[in-house]
DNA sequence: TTAGAGTGCAACCAGTTAGTTGCGTATCCT
DNA sequence: AGGATACGCAACTAACTGGTTGCACTCTAA
C-alpha cells in the first residue's frame, strides 16, 4: 500500500488563498511573488510560503530569471487528483445502481 | 466573491486516513466507526472524529441505528470540488493553447 | 558605485489538528 | 437483571500550519 501521492495536492487545495494564487497564475502565463501578493491580504514572504507548498505539490513550477523568480501553473497533479475522486464515486455508484437493482425501485 | 464551499472537501480529502475511509465506504455501502476502525491503525475515536469531519464537509452521512450508527458516503461534493479543478485546469489550458499558437510552435 | 527592488532564510507566535485516554450512557442479548 | 457492545463527550498532548518580523544576499539601473 503505498502512500498516495494525490495526499499534497488535496491539502495544498485545502486553503483558500492557495487556491486564489492557482487562479491568479491560472490566468497570467507567470507571475513573481510580489506581484501575487499585491491582491492578498497577507505578506510577500505568506505568499512566497504558499508557492513553495504549491511547488512541493507539483501543481507549479518556480524559475529564477535575474533578481525574480516566476511561476507557472503545471495542472498535471490536478489531473491525479481528480481520478481519484472519479475512481471513488465512480464504485459508489456502481454499488449504489446494484442496490437500486436489488431493491427493485429508485432509492432517491 | 464568496468563500468557496469546496474548502472543507478539499481539507477532508488532505488526510490519508479520511481517504482511506472513504474508499471503504465506497465498497461498503454503509460502516459503523468501530468496523472501520478496525481496518486503521488508530483508535475508534480518531475515526469517528474524522468521520464527522467527512461527515461536516457533506461527504459522508450519518444514521443512528440501535446503538451502532451507520455512515454512508454521499459523493456530491466530491463533484463539485472536481469541478474547480476542471475550471482553472481548463482556463490555465486556453491560456497556454493561446501562448503556443502566439509562439507558432509547440511549447512541450 | 550605490540605492533600491526582489528574493530567501530563520526565528518566533497563535491557532488548529490528529491523536490519545478516561468516563458516562444507551442498547442488545442471555 | 446484568454483562457486553457501541457510542459520545471531554480533557489533554504533540505536532503542524499560516502568519508575522527581521535581516542578509543578489541583481538592476542611474
Amino acid at each position: 500500500m503505498p502512500d498516495s501521492p494525490e495526499g499534497p495536492v488535496f491539502s495544498a487545495l485545502a486553503d483558500q488563498n492557495r487556491r486564489f494564487l492557482l487562479e491568479a497564475l491560472a490566468d497570467r502565463e507567470t507571475a513573481t511573488a510580489t506581484e501575487l501578493a499585491a491582491e492578498l491580504p497577507v505578506t510577500r514572504q505568506a505568499v512566497a510560503k504558499h508557492l513553495t507548498a504549491l511547488s512541493t505539490a507539483g501543481l507549479v513550477t518556480a524559475r529564477r530569471q535575474g533578481r525574480e523568480t516566476l511561476y507557472r501553473l503545471t495542472p498535471g497533479p490536478l489531473t491525479d487528483a481528480m481520478a481519484w475522486m472519479e475512481r471513488v464515486g465512480a464504485e459508489w455508484d456502481a454499488r449504489l445502481s446494484a442496490f437500486r437493482e436489488h431493491m427493485g425501485r429508485e432509492a432517491r
